[in-house]
DNA sequence: TGCCCGATTAACT
DNA sequence: GTTAATCGGGCAA
């Protein structure tokens, strides 16, 4: 049976977290898969939603790390991120891409389609899949719905920039596990 | 108040 | 390769 991931893993920096979470399963509502993909948002990057301040939408991200941070893109899709460091740091890592493991069925309801790789390779898809909305904003991550387990020790994680942004474009905070089909799009290195 | 743009996706040509 | 869908934050007026 795999390890738990306590709160205290996510009382760290993003740049420690983010590569760490890569091979860790992510379940909500029994739902969901191995963490393929992420991207690291430190508090100062002008890219990070909390880079000008708390506002409404952000407010979890200035709360204690081990808590969910879901909010609207493009006014259509849920992106989901996990808070880290000390209370107060605003710093998140978002999660791009699971490798789909549990719950195969709902997720093609969801989804409206049958290829697996499809299913959770990007944030907005991750979401839809899961059934994660606004209304989870703010929920603990080491409490239903919410079940995070360490996954094996050595895995080989590929960092390359991130995606959709054009702040600290080239950055390399991007971080993927090597070889995953299930990724939203390529390490180019 | 009004305007622009974004941590996206899918359906086009 | 391009573009629409759609809405809240940030900034100018």
């Amino acid at each position: 049976m795999p390890k738990r991931l306590a709160r205290a893993f996510f009382s760290r920096s993003v740049h420690e977290v983010a590569p760490d979470l890569i091979g860790a399963t992510l379940l909500f509502k029994r739902v969901g898969g191995r963490i393929v993909e992420v991207e690291a948002y430190h508090h100062t990057d002008p890219a990070a939603h909390s880079f000008r301040g708390p506002t409404s939408r952000n407010a979890v991200m200035f709360g204690p790390p081990g808590y969910a941070y879901v909010y609207r893109s493009y006014g259509i899709h849920w992106c989901l991120n996990f808070v880290c460091e000390p209370e107060g740091s605003a710093s998140a890592v978002l999660i791009r891409a699971i490798e789909p493991t549990a719950g195969l069925a709902a997720m093609r309801r969801r989804r409206g389609l049958t290829d697996e790789r499809l299913l959770c390779s990007g944030p907005g898809r991750l979401c839809e899949a899961l059934a994660i909305t606004g209304a989870h904003n703010g929920l603990a991550l080491d409490a239903p719905p919410f079940e995070l387990f360490a996954g094996p020790s050595a895995v080989e994680v590929v960092a390359g920039p991130r995606i959709g942004i054009t702040k600290a474009a080239d950055k390399p905070w991007r971080y993927g596990l090597k070889g995953s089909h299930f990724l939203s799009k390529r390490f180019s290195s």
